[in-house]
DNA sequence: AGATCAACCTGTGAGC
DNA sequence: TGCTCACA
DNA sequence: GTTGATC
């Protein structure tokens, strides 16, 4: 699943391939429940467009471009199952293809998607923002003062876009091991200190998880097609019934709002 | 305000 | 091999 | 992954 390491991951790779290149042609698929902008104008935005950059703004890829109109920008959310590739040549299309934008260096840029929850869209004016603040280097103390009066799962409003943007299943499971919380606990019941080590939980695993290239369940792969390896460094995370790596104890699995939620019951309280 | 559940979709793996 | 169920 | 309805 695509959270914020896996998208930054994805949007470097974008960035490395892409920037500096031209889009010559574009091709949009049927499924127009995809676009939050009408087909005829991403269409027209893209076709043409210079790539001036990629960079990630929460789970969002977002493309800056220069087209013959003005400066406009590329939105696209990876919803569960979305990816975004470069190919080298015209490869074979991939089943679940929905837009392949060919650029004038001869690469092509295919957004697929099995599940189609993701969203595609093109801004010809202002700047897109997240609803949300960057979890990585976020304000301590803003940090503490929008999530301390909640009554809500701790969990759940680490979930919540709206007060941080970027972290989903996988890294609120592991930001709560590593603060040693559990993800049912009530947000006004967080002490002061667990919030200070739930706020470095956060930053060492979001940090840890892009220099691993993301986590690749599923079938997560980054631009390239390449795999991310933070998987392999889950302490909690789709390990119900294994020993924690601490203390032993079997880690268990509740569901909280309708996702799954891995603890070790020793080691998080 | 918060919790739960359904919806939006397809693929995969487990178990019979 | 095929069906259903759970899950992402 | 996100959104909207309902209790």
């Amino acid at each position: 699943m695509p959270e914020l390491p896996e998208v930054e991951t994805v949007a470097r790779g974008l960035h490395k391939r892409l920037a500096g290149d031209r889009i010559r042609e574009v091709w949009i698929g049927p499924h127009k429940k995809l676009l939050q902008s009408p087909a005829r104008q991403m269409e027209r935005v893209l076709n043409g467009a210079l790539i001036v950059a990629f960079r990630r703004v929460g789970k969002h890829i977002v493309g800056q471009l220069e087209t013959a109109e003005g400066p406009a920008q590329w939105v696209i959310h990876l919803g569960m199952t979305g990816r975004c590739l470069v190919y080298d040549a015209a490869a074979e299309m991939e089943k679940h293809t929905h837009l392949v934008a060919t650029m004038e260096s001869g690469c092509e840029m295919r957004y697929v998607d099995p599940r189609r929850f993701g969203k595609l869209k093109v801004l010809t004016r202002g700047e897109f923002h997240a609803a949300g603040a960057e979890p990585l280097g976020a304000d301590r103390e803003k940090f503490y003062e929008r999530f301390h009066r909640r009554k809500t799962p701790i969990k759940s409003a680490l979930l919540n876009q709206t007060l941080l943007t970027g972290i989903g299943n996988i890294y609120a499971d592991e930001s709560l091991f590593r603060a040693g919380i559990r993800p049912r606990r009530r947000a006004d019941r967080v002490t002061r200190a667990e919030y200070e080590r739930l706020y470095d939980g956060i930053q060492q695993v979001l940090t840890e998880a892009i220099a691993a290239g993301g986590s690749s369940v599923s079938d997560y792969v980054g631009a390239e097609g390449e795999r991310g390896f933070f998987q392999l460094q889950h302490r909690v995370y789709q390990r119900t019934g294994e020993p924690c790596l601490v203390c032993g104890a079997e880690i268990q699995r509740v569901v909280l709002g309708g996702r799954s939620s891995h603890y070790c019951p020793h080691c998080q309280r």
